[in-house]
DNA sequence: TCTGGGGTCCTAGGACCC
DNA sequence: TCTGGGGTCCTAGGACCC
């Protein structure tokens, strides 16, 4: 069996934990730049603000219910993330983090349901009794009908938070109840199409044969087919080391114009890529960066620019990314273009493990000279503190393109921001 | 005025080989 | 008029997830 540990609103109820005038009140979190809505507290959701919105066409609906409004506060929701996990991995040998507010637990040894009820019960009051974060636990015999149990169990709240199909019967009775839209792999360009073809509930997609499936959903609608009748084909612990690395952001207001600004932004980028690529100890022998602007403004000219570099000698050396980037964007910068570029980023690509990185007969890099370089900023880093030494071409100015304008405290990892118990 | 930021996998089609 | 029969590799784009 397999459980599906899901936070409930997890970014909002982040922000409630902190800010008990929250309880009972709409809370919504806003993007990058304050730009859409991207979570909701079940209030927010019963006012029917959708995902994605943007802020400012909610804006005045948000202001006439008093909903309480917060910028990201990614630093506050990774370091609660981290403690959900942490309690989660006392429960299981195989806890397997599916994404910030998401694990799939290994039950195996847990057949009774009575001991699945009682234990997923402990799950959800431990959770809730050290983090603060409501959450809600599906358990079933694939991860896909467990995503379905953690549905009914956040629909009704009879369940107290603990869902279990174990029975061909509640099997099937739940997926009669379960809109094919809802069901997980099955997004947004799928489900029109299927309910076109009579589709409409995840027991109406599992009656069709296989060879009906593999037409019209390909490969990985057979898997999702199988999965909901009970056949785990979703493998074990996927993907721990990253294919891509990926840092890009939006620029607030009209966006960048000048080459130097797009040079400060792209070299944190790559510094950013560099530290992810440390940290799970890999190289990258591909690189492609790429700006744009605006999609919206079709009164403004658009450009796109995407250059991919490809490296001799595999790396995660962050000067070396830093001016691969950089010479890569120069060559294609259009001097005289007066583009606004709205959006930018960095991608590190065909990754391979930093142990098995092949050296190169014409390689030009000076490695043994690099690696001390970098080895000595480590140093200098772990001392003083990540910001205590960078490059100079990546500027001070670390985020200032970015809006926040409704950004709660660091809780829980800066000093200065903790919270304050007053006694009378 | 204002529109996020990451990832993964699969497939079709083109380029190339003999 | 008529134009083989296998392969591989790469890439772009489309689908999905949070």
């Amino acid at each position: 069996m397999y459980g599906l540990v899901d936070c409930n609103n997890f970014f909002a109820s982040c922000e409630r934990v902190f800010n008990p005038t929250l309880r009972n009140r709409p809370v919504v979190i806003l993007s990058n730049n304050d730009g859409c809505i991207i979570a909701r507290s079940n209030e927010a959701k019963a006012l029917g603000i959708k995902m994605g919105t943007p802020f400012y066409q909610v804006k005045d609906l948000l202001e006439r219910h008093d909903v309480a409004v917060y910028s990201s506060n990614y630093v506050l929701y990774g370091d609660m993330s981290r403690r959900v996990m942490t309690l989660l991995s006392g429960f299981t040998p195989n806890l397997s983090v599916y994404s910030i507010d998401e694990a799939f637990l290994d039950l195996g040894g847990l057949q009774d349901t009575r001991d699945l009820v009682a234990y997923g019960q402990t799950i959800v009051q431990t959770i809730s009794r050290g983090t603060g974060i409501p959450v809600t636990l599906g358990v079933a015999p694939t991860k896909t009908l467990a995503k379905v149990a953690s549905y009914f169990g956040k629909k009704y709240t009879a369940y107290h938070g603990v869902c279990i199909i174990d029975t061909d019967e509640k099997r099937q009775r739940a997926l009669e109840l379960t809109p094919i839209g809802e069901v997980w792999g099955i997004g947004r360009r799928l489900r029109p199409r299927l309910e076109q073809l009579g589709i409409h509930t995840a027991w109406d997609f599992v009656m069709q044969g296989e060879a009906w499936v593999r037409r019209k959903c390909a490969l990985a609608g057979v898997r999702t087919w199988r999965e909901l009748q009970g056949v785990s084909c979703i493998p074990e612990d996927d993907l721990p080391q990253k294919k891509s690395i990926c840092t890009s952001r939006s620029f607030a207001g009209d966006g960048l114009e000048h080459l130097e600004q797009m040079e400060e932004a792209l070299a944190n980028f790559a510094t950013a890529c560099s530290e992810k690529l440390k940290r799970q100890h890999s190289c990258c022998a591909a690189i492609t960066v790429f700006a744009y602007t605006s999609r919206f403004r079709e009164d403004v000219p658009q450009d796109a620019i995407y250059e991919n570099v490809m490296l001799q000698v595999p790396t995660n050396d962050q000067q070396e990314i830093i001016n691969k980037v950089l010479s890569a964007f120069r060559c294609a910068w259009k001097k005289d273009g007066g583009y606004r570029y709205k959006k930018a980023g960095v991608v590190a690509w065909n990754i391979i493990p930093d142990s098995a990185v092949q050296t190169s007969l014409f390689d030009t890099v000076d490695r043994v000279r690099q690696s001390a370089l970098a080895r000595a900023v480590e140093q200098i880093k772990m001392k003083n503190g990540p910001d205590a030494v960078k490059m100079a071409v990546q500027g001070t100015s670390r985020l200032a393109f970015l809006k926040r304008e409704h950004l709660s405290p660091a809780y829980t990892t800066n000093l200065n921001e903790v919270i304050v118990v007053k006694c009378h």
